[in-house]
DNA sequence: TACCAGGCATAGG
DNA sequence: CCTATGCATGGT
């Protein structure tokens, strides 16, 4: 992988695997928007950053070889080799390999556990616009104000200084308890969300199971795309339809989603999950 | 206009 | 242990 550095972008050259349109708006991130087909802007990691495809290569800015290494690298997860993911998925059957094709490029993020946290509280039960829209109120109202238009994630303490009443009107629903328990507990120290990035993913799933307002769905959704463990399958209603019309026959009578995915796409089933999320979801599959 | 959305907590069996 | 139900709100 070839990385320079012109101006105030970082260049990555002739790379492969980075759709942008896959990685930003398959459901993994909320606060990714197109500015046009091959260019998106987002807000992450405290800052507000541009990824651009031109040509062949991928242009993020602004960032320093600096941020480049400590931050940037690590949240696209580029020194991970896809190619080899998707061989290793390809070949083993044939839905998952249409659902490859169409959702070729997609990076799994590595995102902040605390914000992950919040916004997969906030998924239950909706739908992606309407959750995109919840987490920019927040931000708007509670963060810290980055440049003239984006606000940075509120922080924990920021956010537990919103009362229920203040978070039910950003839209949050019957959501707005779980949000300001949760802010709560992990603004007053009680809940360490950073520290659980060393434990294992049993240990991760039994604390984050005992936040409210998180059950075994945005459990694995928070240890999948906050905490980077790879091998949880995030079964939702587009995951569940998909096992019900396309797998019926083959998983078992009493036997989870995620050992189902896992006995036949193996370590790599998270990715394999959101390849056919992303793919079902975009064909409105069964609708 | 009904139905649905990256489900959860709770009550009842 | 299990299954059934209510839930805020707005997208489609």
């Amino acid at each position: 992988m070839i990385v320079r550095k012109q101006n105030k972008s970082i260049i990555l050259e002739n790379f492969r695997h980075f759709d942008l349109e896959n990685t930003f708006d398959n459901g993994q991130c909320f606060r990714w928007n197109p500015v046009s087909e091959n260019h998106y802007i987002g807000v992450a990691c405290h800052n507000v950053i541009h990824v651009e495809l031109i040509g062949e290569d991928i242009h993020l800015y602004p960032v320093t070889m600096k941020a480049y290494r400590q931050i940037w690298s690590d949240y696209f997860d580029l020194a991970r080799d896809y190619d080899s993911i998707v061989e290793e998925l390809t070949g083993i059957d044939n839905h998952l390999d249409t659902a490859l094709g169409f959702s070729s490029g997609i990076r799994m993020l590595h995102q902040d556990p605390w914000e992950t946290t919040i916004s997969f509280i906030i998924s239950a039960n909706n739908n992606i616009v309407r959750i995109k829209r919840i987490i920019e109120t927040l931000s708007k109202r509670y963060g810290s104000r980055i440049d003239e238009e984006h606000y940075d994630f509120p922080t924990p303490k920021q956010l537990a200084g919103a009362s229920v009443e203040d978070l039910r009107a950003c839209g949050l629903g019957y959501r707005d308890r779980y949000v300001r328990e949760v802010a709560m507990r992990v603004a007053s120290g009680e809940v360490n969300l950073d520290e659980m990035e060393l434990m294992d993913r049993q240990e991760v799933e039994k604390r984050l199971l005992s936040l409210s307002g998180v059950g075994i769905k945005v459990a694995q959704c928070i240890m999948l795309f906050g905490y980077g463990i790879e091998e949880v399958v995030p079964a939702d209603t587009w995951i569940k339809k998909i096992v019900s019309i396309l797998y019926s026959e083959e998983i078992g009578e009493k036997q989870s989603i995620e050992s189902f995915f896992q006995s036949k796409f193996g370590k790599n089933s998270g990715y394999a999950q959101q390849a056919l999320f992303h793919w079902a979801r975009k064909n409105r599959l069964g609708r």
